[in-house]
RNA sequence: GGACAGGUGGCCGAGUGGUUAAAGGCAGCAGACUGUAAAUCUGCCCGCGCAAGCGUACGCUGGUUCGAAUCCAGCCCUGUCCA
């Protein structure tokens, strides 16, 4: 469906494997290649950081800027109320309006480090939709925006079939998720002439519907498009793992581990997520992700370098890519590694390992102990009561395995 | 309001009175092999404790029992059907 889009928009979405569907591409990308178009991404701030499953959405609003149009970033602290059952199994909790607060003011900074805030015409906004939603009155609300929904077509939508048909809950506050968020795109069409949301796959029904809104209400064309699911080579969603997800904000995730997820990318996922992730020209990326055997390894490099430099900043990735070649080329220890100072009286090494944060209890941290996978300064330690005490002045690299690095002080 | 079904460890899912901290799978961690990759094989996988050991745990609260995730009562929550 893709061959050559009149609008750089379109083009630069489209090659750079962000395009999933697009509600009238031709008409869309008409309206692109004329004039300046507002669009918008919503994220709901149930979390105090972004993670990297939000950058893709993210990206969408960056590439809308790089191509000459105006972004607006809708952070969802009335939708939030609410919750949103896409892609959800169950119900998600319910935030009060300090947590909320606080939110959003955690999630702020990720945005202005990507995207360029100012007066231009393509200067990105930054509007929080509590400000007209909470103001709605419920009878209001029902006779105009009640009328163009049906029950009927609500109880098609994905994100309501799931729960449905998984025989999970799905409460009536979640049900009207979709109407509001229809409902914002209704007053940012009218209020800044947004012309367009943009999402992820799964949000295709509850944009469509704002589409359809728009025009029942004021007659006016405005258009969706989405970006596919991204997903790892090993099935996995990205940025979800055990040890909690990948944040943006350095305070969640401090920069080398960020920057080490990025480094240990299945080889094949490099060239994609350069392409969605990065500015890199497009030449330089077929030609980084041909590598192979070990030499693929300096794509992944390059990949953690880019993005870490967008989302954390220069000296955040410099420092990150610093530290991982003294730690892993080296085998020394680079100035980025967790650092625990232990007093003059030492510590015993599990509870080094746990304060430190490379296991989660003493338990693990004995079993650990057991499988030889623990090394001070290199040398294996199995005695769970040997008490870590570097000299004075010094210290001493702890490592967990391959790949958690740390440096014990005294 | 009624009938029926169900609520088990991060998730899925066995288990219907006794070596059950709870089968199995997934996810995760570690070891081997490698390239800080993938695949594969192996081990681990509630907490505290150096250890002996202790403490918690199968929706909640009580009860029966030497002993309960398993039986009983009440309550809460969910689904399906009925009114």
């Amino acid at each position: 469906m893709s061959d050559a889009f009149e609008s750089d928009l379109l083009r630069l979405l489209e090659e750079r494997g962000h395009l999933h569907q697009i509600t009238d591409a031709g008409a869309l990308d008409a309206l692109a290649a004329k004039q300046i178009v507002t669009g918008y991404v919503g994220f709901d701030p149930t979390a105090s950081s972004l993670h990297i499953g939000n950058l893709a959405s993210i990206m969408l609003l960056k590439r809308l800027q790089q191509a000459g149009h105006r972004p607006i970033v809708i952070m969802g602290g009335g939708t939030a109320k609410v919750g949103d059952p896409s892609g959800k199994d169950e119900t998600r909790q319910l935030l009060t309006e300090e947590h909320l607060a606080a939110n959003i003011a955690g999630i702020k900074g990720s945005f202005e480090r990507i995207l360029h805030f100012d007066d231009s015409s393509t200067g990105a906004l930054l509007i929080n939709n509590d400000d007209w939603l909470s103001k709605l009155g419920y009878v209001d609300m029902l006779r105009d925006v009640g009328p163009h929904f049906t029950i009927n077509r609500m109880l098609t939508f994905d994100s309501v079939k799931l729960r449905l048909d998984r025989e999970q809950p799905l409460s009536f506050l979640e049900f009207n998720y979709m109407i509001m968020q229809a409902y914002d795109f209704l007053v940012l069409a009218r209020d800044y002439d947004c012309r367009l949301q943009l999402g992820g796959s799964d949000q295709w029904g509850n944009i469509v519907n704002g589409i359809e809104l728009n025009r029942r209400i004021d007659g006016r064309e405005v258009y969706g498009f989405t970006a596919p699911l991204i997903t790892r080579a090993d099935g996995a969603k990205m940025g979800k793992s055990v040890d909690g997800a990948i944040w943006l904000n350095e305070d969640a995730l401090p920069a080398y581990d960020f920057w080490q997820y990025w480094r240990n990318t299945d080889d094949r996922d490099v060239g994609k997520f350069l392409r969605l992730f990065t500015d890199m020209p497009l030449d330089e990326i077929a030609r980084l992700e041909k590598l192979e055997g070990a030499e693929i390894n300096d794509a992944k490099v390059v990949l953690a370098n880019e993005v870490t430099r967008m989302v954390r900043g220069d000296e955040a990735a410099v420092a990150a890519e610093a530290t991982a070649r003294d730690t892993f080329a080296g085998g020394g220890a680079g100035e980025d590694l967790p650092t625990l100072a232990v007093g003059s009286d030492g510590l015993r090494i599990g509870a080094v390992l746990t304060e430190i944060g490379f296991t989660a209890s003493n338990g693990e941290a004995k079993r650990k102990l057991a499988e030889g996978a623990v090394k001070l300064d290199g040398e294996s330690v199995s005695d769970p009561g040997f008490v870590v005490l570097p000299d004075e002045g010094s210290s001493v690299k702890l490592s967990l395995g391959k790949k958690k690095h740390g440096i014990i002080t005294r």
